[in-house]
DNA sequence: GATTATCTATTACAAAGCTAATAGGAGACT
DNA sequence: AGTCTCCTATTAGCTTTGTAATAGATAATC
């Protein structure tokens, strides 16, 4: 089955993802919740247990680096939702996703053009 | 901030807005995994005591209602999922989510009208 | 060379989550 | 009446998760 990341997992993933690669004081600073050093350290050495990430030394720091690719962390997510909540309905998690108010019509456009290539491909 | 339920429990509240309603034993049979009587019973107690489901007297039975609607759990994971996994990006959730290679046109479609659909809105 | 700052390592503990054995109640069946 | 069946209730153990105090190591600084 997909992978499974804990609150805090997801927490430190995500600051890893969007920085590239981050030392434990680092991901401590891009927390929005204050953790302590050791608790953050404690979180990614687990990662690191499960292979989600890897280290290497970087001065007297260790420098953490994804293994676990953000889009495959999604995909695992999704097709759970997409199962669990909303009984394979594409649709139906669809309308969640666009239901924010304020989605920018730029960005709308972007989405149109997605599925408007993928149902060119689709019709060969 | 917004629901967070735990695998259990969403296993269980998948069961519950698939079949509507679901004593306990309705519960049991549906869940892919096999669990013993008692467990299901203390994971609906727990839903029950976090306000999630509430129950009747059925027969003998207890019967089991959903008050967490499937749509609000999903729209608080799929933004949770959002910001953490995909940085905010719609596109990027989407991209994953047409990712899969068996989607009906039929479906594209549908999905490509509710696009259409929202986009006609916003250009008012 | 002592002090400070910055890291990692160890260890521990509390809380949450998961699971189920066991017990008890009440109707149905013989 | 006694047994069976189908429920719920109680209780408990184990595992995972979350958190951090404390300790040790090393390089920079004074």
């Amino acid at each position: 089955m997909g992978v499974q990341l804990t609150r805090r997992e997801l927490d430190v993933m995500s600051v890893i993802w969007k920085l590239g690669s981050a030392t434990v004081a680092d991901v401590k600073r891009g927390l929005t919740d204050e953790l302590a050093y050791p608790t953050v350290l404690t979180i990614l050495r687990t990662l690191e247990s499960k292979g989600h990430v890897r280290h290497k030394q970087d001065g007297k720091a260790f420098r953490y680096y994804a293994r676990l690719q953000s889009d495959a962390a999604g995909s695992s997510a999704l097709s759970r939702l997409l199962d669990k909540v909303y009984r394979g309905s594409r649709e139906l998690l669809m309308a969640g996703l666009l239901e924010n108010e304020d989605i920018a019509p730029d960005e709308l456009k972007r989405l149109k053009k997605l599925v408007d290539d993928r149902l060119k491909e689709v019709s060969k």
